[in-house]
Parts: structure tokens; C-alpha cells; sequence
DNA sequence: TATGAATGAGTCTTCATTCAT
DNA sequence: GATGAATGAAGACTCATTCAT
């Protein structure tokens, strides 16, 4: 392969991340060779010697903001672990997780980018997944979906609106669809 | 003005009409004068003939699609009449929305070309406020929103696994969300 | 298509040409959009509009080069047809022939095209299989074809000399090899 | 000089078969660092550090063809020496020699990077002038480059038609071209 | 001695936009 | 009104070559 030095290494990542900054304000479909190398501040020349092509460094950059997910997770997860899976525990979370835009911004382009190609979708996947399985250890499964896709539903909403829901608002929502479901909501539901 | 003509009016429309296709396939960044040529069908010409530009071009596709969301919210509306606000019926309302999965797409790409550019963010609004408008006949206002920021979040759910969640699922999330909140949660939920 | 008025057609013919002036010059391999556009004197745009690929440009200016080629064989037939088989007058024309470098050079170029790409051997073989056509109505089918071999023989040659062999050569070569061969060679020939 | 060591001399060598055998692959003009590193599986520096320029690579290698032309070369006059210039011998020999496609590629590639620059001349012509002068020994001189634009003729056609002509076409040719002239062909053939 | 790093030149290609007809 | 022609800008990519280590 190409990196085989520290510098060189050191030189390739600095591309990646300076992508991933691309991607996380503009989205991952307007990357271009110029516009990563001005931002990561090496020569365009250097931006196709550590990656074979384009598509190679988008990758790698989806990659980089799906891995600073997984690190938002683990916070997530450890939070949790603290509260007990108090719903409004995971209210302040989230709320602290959307307030931080490039983070909402890397979370929504790397669902777009795994709406558009579907060989994306595992990462793009990888922060409702996780989620889910970390929930799954407080609440039920189909809860724990729920809060997953709502949660998706406030990112949205956070970068649309510029800024995130409120946490009381957020609580409120957590708390009901954390909340045993009664028996009779059961036989109404169809498929 | 450019089209004064029944046949340029039809040709203008055609051409519209095949931009928002191909955004709701692609989303609206690939958007050429040259494929939405070939797919309505006209001379590359024409595109440029009855558009000063691309962008307004994009605009106006994109403003068709809000236009078609907005008849969906209309059936919506009308659907909630009938069943007074009862969720299960949301649900299937909403199951059905999310199975058409042309209409999801589109709507995904109005989220998409919102975040990228604020000037389009009124026309990705207009589901989520649509949506939360016609909710506040039958719940509150807090409800209301959240079920809306659900519905967006399944939407994204419905993109990248390629078909919606159950109905049952969506049942018992709408369910819980409408259901007036107990009090102890207000008192607990920070902001 | 693209051309559709006199003037388009003229100047996509003009790239032709001059696509097919330098494939003579230097053969096939380097062609590039510049050079063409240069020698042309058209901007470089104009090469990629009338043109959707390199290789369709290169494959148009081959099948030039090749009706050259047909239209010099339609000579070598009718001198061919005066003169009633004659080697000697085979000789001369072929001679004729090969003292036109542009015309040589061109002939080359097709052959190595050919030996490249399979797709282009019904070109290179135009010139060989219109010869032996030509001759089989004045001399056996094996003779016709061994003329042909020949003649080929002698294009490398005049290619590598910078000049072709002097038309007594080539009439002794063409006079033995359209001779009626004696019987006794068909016996010792092997498979 | 760069290659001191046995390691250093033949890592070079490995180079230049690599080289080689792409040219007889594909011609000598596609001819690339990277490509001949990847096909003798030596680092990318390797093949600018034993060579100062591309060209002087490429040269080396259309030698080493011309070396194997000649071992061919030898092997032609070993057995033209058994026979005694017997054209039957010589036809099967050359049947042979065509029907090595490697080999036959080889020799094409040679005569086309000779027409293409005139330094590359002389090497592209030892087939030519080798077999001449082998054939001297057998017949007259006029026979013995007639034979040999033959041979030649007979190189393009293997190349192109992807198989030799057949050993009793080739043994009535020459045949015919070695076969002493009749004297009434000399007075006819003008200049 | 050897080789990874580096980069600017040059290539094909796509395209928005302007313009002549 | 309508559209083919035109073209320069920009993008992805390949590569020979130089250099630092």
C-alpha cells in the first residue's frame, strides 16, 4: 500500500479528517479533490496518492465520523449505565448530543450518504444499532426501537430547525415510548 | 415571461416534472440540464430555454415535490377525520406513506437539499409542520410535535432499511406519544 | 446525434480529419483531444461535444483512413483491369503506392490498431482482403493471397526505409509469386 | 553505474523482462513505471532508481526483444543449414516461428515503435537484415530480401488473423520468391 | 543503496451557460 | 419561440520525475 511512514500516515489522516469536515458541514456528495485539499492544506496531488480514488477517501471519511459515533455511543452508553435507564437521563444525552451541530451534521450525512449507496448502509446503520442495543438493556426491544427512531426523528429536527428540541420536550417523548405499553394498545395494533 | 403557449406551459411542465423525478431518485445534487433533458424527453435546449438557470430549475422541482407532500398531508388530514385522532389509524396512515417508497424518497431529499441550503428549508418544513398542524385537532401541541419528529425518524428508517416499520410498531409508538403524559413527568423533565 | 446543421457537419468532419492526419503521422496510440484540437484549430470543447469519447473520435478517423484506402484500391483495380493482370503493371501502381508515406503510414497505423484492439480488425483487414478480392480475378485464390502477404511485406518495409522497394524488385517478387506454380511443389508442401 | 551487487543486477534485469513482456503484450507506448514495478513485483522506486528515464528503460527492453529475435535468428540459420536453403525447410521453420504469438507480438512491436522513432530504427530492422543475410547463403540477394518481405507480410498477417498462414502456403511462396527468375521478367520490370 | 513521499503537468470527460440562427 | 452549436471551467485520475531519508 502507500503510508508506510510516520509522516505519511500522519499526512493520509490529516486528508481523511479534513474530508470528514467536509462531509459533516456539506454533505458527502460535493467532495471534491480541491476542496479536501485546501481544507486539510496539502497539495491536490496529495490527495490522490493516499487514496486510489475519490470514492476511496469518501469512504474512509464516513468511516472516520461513523467511528467519532461510535465514541458519542459509548458516552451514550455509560450515561445510561449511571442513570439506570431513566428516560430522562437519556433526554439530557440526547439534548447534549444534538446540541452539537458538526456531530448532528457527520449523523445525518452519513444517512444520506447510506440512503444514496446502499454498500454505505452498515455505517450509516451503525448509530440507530447501536443505539438500539444499548437501550435494549433498560427497556424492551420494541421500545427501544422506538426511542431509536425518534431519536433519528430529533436529529432531523435539529438540523432543520438549527437547533435541537428541548430536553423537556425530549423527556416527554422518552418517557412515554420507554413506558410498558398497556395491554389493550396490543390487540388494536395491526400489521 | 417564457411560456405563453399551451404547448410551452406542457413543455415547462414536463421538464419540472422530470427534474423532481430524477431528485427523488438521486436526490438533487446530480441534477444535470442534460439528464432531466433525456428524461422528459426534450432537447437539451429547452432546459435552459424555460429555466434561467439550474437552480431555478431545482427549485421549482423541489417546490413540486412539496407540492405532492402536501396532498399526502391532505389525505392525512382526512384520514385523522374520519377517526378522530385515534393513533392506530395514524398509523396505518402513516404505514402507508412510508411503503411508497418514491414518496420517501422524495421526502428525504427535501430534508436533504434543507439542510444544505437554508433558502429550501421553508419547503422541508412544510411536511413536519404540515403534519404537526393537522395533529393539533386531535392532541396537544407537545404531542403533536412529537409524534411528528417520529414520523420523520421513521422516514429515515423507512430509506435505509427499505421498507417501513410494522404497523404495529408505529401503533404502539403513536399511542404512547398521544396518550396525555403523566404529571410526575413534567415536574422531573429538565430544560 | 449532435450535427445537424451544414456547419456542425463540417466541423466534425474537420476533427475527423485531423484526428485521421495525425494517426497517419504517429499513429493511433496518442492521439489526445489537444493535439486534435490543435491541428484542427478548434477549441478543445469542440472535440468532446461532437465526440462523446476519445475512441469513438479515434474509430471515426480509423474508418477515414480506411476509405482512403478503399479509394486506392478502387485504383489499383482499375489499373489492374487495363493492364489484364500484368505483375509488371501490379508492380507499378503497388510502387506508386508505397512512394505516398502519408498514404503508407496511414495503412500502418491501421494494422497496429487492428493488432490492439480486436474491434478494429475488420478495418485493418479492409486493405488486405480488398487486394486479394482484386487479384483473384486475374490470378489464383493462393497467389492472390501470397501478392497480399506480400504487399504487406512491403508496406513494414517502405515504413522502416523510409522508402519502398524499387518497382523491379517488386515485379520480380509479384511475377514469380503469380506464376502458375510447378506441380511438383504441391507435393512437398506441408501442413 | 548503479547495479554493483548480484541483487542489484538482477533486480534490473527482472525489470527489463517485465518491461518487455508488457511491450510484447501491448505495445510500447502504454509502457509505464507503475505498471512494470506491479509486473515484475518490485517497488515503484526500484524502476527509477535503475533507470534515469523511462525511455531509457523502454529501449532497453525493445532490445532484449531484438536479443530474442536474434537467438530466433539462429535457430532459423541452424536449420536453413541443415537443408541446404530448401524453401519447404524454410516455410516450416517460419510456420513455427509464427505460430509463437509472444514471440510474433514481440517482433510487431518492434517494427512499430521503429516506425515511430527513427533511434529505435536499427533494432527494428535486425530481423529484417538478419534474415536477409541468412538467406544470402542460400540464394542471391534479390530472392533473399524478396523472402524476407514476405516473412515480414506474413508477421502482420499472423498478428492480425491470430494464426499463421498454413506451412504449404508459405512453402509455395518462397517457393516462387527463391526459385531463379526467368530472364524475360528483367527486361520487363522498369524502375 | 533503495524506496516511500511528493507534486505539478497533462489527460479525458462532464457540464452550465451563452449565442447564432 | 426554440434549439443546435459552442466553449471554457472544473473535476477525477494517471504518471514521470525528484527528493528526503
Amino acid at each position: 500500500m502507500v503510508e508506510q511512514t510516520d509522516r505519511g500516515r500522519a499526512r493520509r489522516r490529516a486528508i481523511v479528517e479534513a474530508a470528514a469536515a467536509l462531509i459533516a458541514e456539506q454533505g458527502s456528495v460535493d467532495l471534491t479533490h480541491r476542496r479536501v485539499a485546501a481544507h486539510a492544506q496539502v497539495p491536490l496531488g496529495a490527495t490522490t496518492y493516499y487514496f486510489s480514488s475519490l470514492e476511496e477517501l469518501r469512504v474512509e471519511a464516513l468511516q472516520h465520523l461513523a467511528d467519532q459515533l461510535d465514541e458519542e455511543l459509548a458516552e451514550v452508553r455509560r450515561a445510561l449505565a449511571d442513570s439506570g435507564g431513566d428516560p430522562v437521563a437519556l433526554a439530557r444525552t440526547l439534548h447534549a448530543y444534538l446540541s452539537d451541530r458538526a456531530q448532528v451534521r457527520a449523523d445525518a450525512a452519513l444517512y444520506f450518504a447510506g440512503a444514496r449507496s446502499p454498500e454505505l448502509r452498515p455505517l450509516a446503520l451503525r448509530w440507530f444499532d447501536g443505539l438500539v442495543e444499548i437501550l435494549s438493556a433498560h427497556t424492551g426491544p420494541d421500545a427501544a426501537r422506538a426511542v431509536a427512531v425518534f431519536a433519528d426523528g430529533a436529529t432531523a429536527h435539529a438540523v432543520l430547525h438549527d437547533e435541537p428540541l428541548d430536553t423537556a420536550a425530549l423527556a416527554r417523548a422518552l418517557t412515554a415510548l420507554m413506558r410498558p405499553h398497556a395491554p389493550e394498545d396490543e390487540k388494536r395494533g395491526g400489521g
